[in-house]
DNA sequence: CATGAATGAGCCTTCATTCAT
DNA sequence: CATGAATGAAGGCTCATTCAT
């Protein structure tokens, strides 16, 4: 297997410049505006607890613990348990989207934009394992919260750009024809996503380094044989 | 793709016949001797209850109510909410184990025996749909207490099952040469198994089906082309 | 002064039958029937600290151990302490409005039904003196809240019972046509209602006794005439 | 009813000066020395509030949000939420004093007394709407802490002013001979001064003028003599 | 076998208060 | 004078678990 430019494209993309967000968070700081620093801080230490332990099974004073200061204090800058998991999830899928918005912005053939959002997935999960790992674990059942309804919506939008794109791919005969179209959707989906529960940032490879890998296997499955 | 020997027997394989399990369950009627009837009723209305809610989430009472009793009388039938968790996990591993044990024991090819490993992993989520989809969520944060080291003990052998079978076919060249292993293990085994999150048993596809798309997908991909 | 026939009727009115009540409490033993005894027991508990202490001062703690138990334990009987609370006005309420409407119902001049009233609430004060004095220092906090509509809805009943009373006295010529009868109204209403605050049953007198007294100077005033 | 000097005289008392206060306030600006104006804008948001709120269900920070800083900068005025209370209570009553004591000084007749009393009361009210009103709902508790012992100290010296005034009346064949004279004074009391529940400022009464209309009820009844 | 009632530990959250800047 | 950030003591409530009946 050899990589198309498109490919190159997709693996070489650095910068990542926010394209149209899915949603606006309703969490820009609540009301108050506290040293964005702290919070950030406190914010990395619940979503690393979260992704450790599960969310239920988080207690605010073991966030507080690790992030150095008391239960309480936590109330300063954050609503409550539920906004920060809510406030870690909708960034990870604002910034989610926003790579995947500049990849479809990009045009490419199927097989090429199908490489440009796997590789943009694993870049996520380096830079959001923790989040990931959460939305994993969690999102099925907070879904169907009012509150948390920007999930289901980011799967909606998900499972479409997807399928489309496989879609494109089998009317290219870059794809198999003979394929379950959903079910290779969830194929895919779940092969790359679930990398997040074992992958850790700075283990010796790349995300882009594992996603060439991941489409080694994948592409090769899926891709008409030549 | 054709399929061999091995993968028919794999297919066809109804019965299930218990293998040497891998552990002695320790929960074998905790000390009373009720109905085990209305024992099992209530482990698989637990067991889907975890499955739905996730075990942190669940509460005693939820079970209890779906069960048709109250919370207080569960412990009759069962130790702790924690037991119950325990049985439902090894009632799984249990049979899994006795399926896998059966396949290796037939010594097939790398090829065959990969094929019969997934056709028996799907048909076991098929059984165990509620076990697996608990499993999944919660097999890491439990496998580091006592109680449940059998986790532990299984994805140990496991993975090493796997990646023997993996390592016997590249040598044999029935599998590519150029995979780096443990990341083509996890490949395998994640895609395999986080199906259970989205099977639906009697959903129009028998477990055998979906091994066999599945298999396509996984095979075409990491076999030698040509 | 002295006691026509209808004030004597309310004044020996003894028995309390249920009229129609103002609202069907929504309180209906939230879904299971625990011992009723033990209920009313926490509630009349319940009830007395709240009057001692302000709504808002009472912990569940005092209360629980005041009826002999643990906190945790009041919400086996209750949902919250909030529904304690609305139990305990709206207990009062419908009982205060099944003797209002038996009143009402007898069609007795102004007068007679003036006094009817006056002598009706202070036997609602001797029997629910605490409820109504957590009515007198909560109700106008509470009364914005949906949970609590029903008392503001009370509330406007009672004024137009009495204020129609009001009017029918003076167009009779019993009331003098010089009053302010807004003003009038509140004088009643805030006279006969505070004596919650210091009534004490069983200290001397009889609530039909300070009715008496009560009405006497409300319709002939504290001064010697002439 | 016709108004007699003494009547006149009360109703005509503008001024208020300071007579003998019945304590010295604590309080005199605790240790700190900051603008007395700004000082005093706090404590009438925070008297707004406590008797919009209750003292206890008001937060420090709700007082400070609507006074515009921050609730810890309120401490750099005040020295806890308590001392605001006891500040506001103790100011009240202080003025209260004052006018009754100039009241008492000029030894009009029972009759002149008492509705001098009731005219200043309702001044007060007027001066004082939410101390007064702040004063019904809390004093009962407040009463028995040390801090809060010259709400009692005012209690006792209160009923013993307003019990003198009537028994003086009934001895001058002012009043009725067949009151219960504690009865009566609770009667008065608790006619007077609930008013500050419902009163509004500048609400097209003065106090004067509700002072005259619930003299004449109180005094004369609400029923047409008969 | 099941219920009703209670326990007690622990959870999320609130809030008056402090204090360095 | 005021802020930002934190403290620590409760407070209401949940929940797995127990046990007499």
């Amino acid at each position: 297997m050899s990589w198309s430019d498109g490919e190159r494209y997709a693996l070489e993309r650095a910068g990542c410049a926010a394209g149209d967000n899915v949603r606006v968070p309703s969490t820009q700081r609540s009301s108050q505006s506290p040293s964005p620093a702290r919070r950030r801080e406190i914010l990395e230490t619940a979503a690393r607890v979260f992704a450790e332990q599960g969310y239920n099974a988080t207690t605010v004073r073991k966030i507080a613990d690790e992030a150095g200061l008391l239960a309480g204090s936590l109330y300063y800058h954050f609503d409550s348990k539920e906004s920060m998991l809510e406030e870690i999830l909708s960034g990870f899928l604002d910034e989610l989207w926003a790579g995947y918005d500049e990849v479809l912005a990009a045009q490419l053939d199927p097989k090429d934009t199908l490489a440009a959002l796997v590789t943009e997935s694993f870049r996520e999960i380096d830079r959001h394992r923790d989040a990931v790992a959460i939305y994993q674990k969690e999102a099925r059942q907070l879904a169907v919260q009012p509150r948390f309804a920007f999930l289901a919506e980011s799967q909606r939008r998900f499972e479409q750009v997807w399928l489309e794109t496989l879609e494109r791919g089998v009317s290219a005969h870059a794809f198999r024809a003979d394929l379950d179209l959903r079910l290779a959707y969830r194929f895919l989906r779940d092969t790359v996503w679930v990398a997040a529960s074992w992958y850790r940032p700075g283990g010796g490879h790349s995300p882009e380094q594992i996603a060439r890998q991941y489409l080694s296997m994948v592409l090769d499955g899926i891709a008409v044989p030549g």
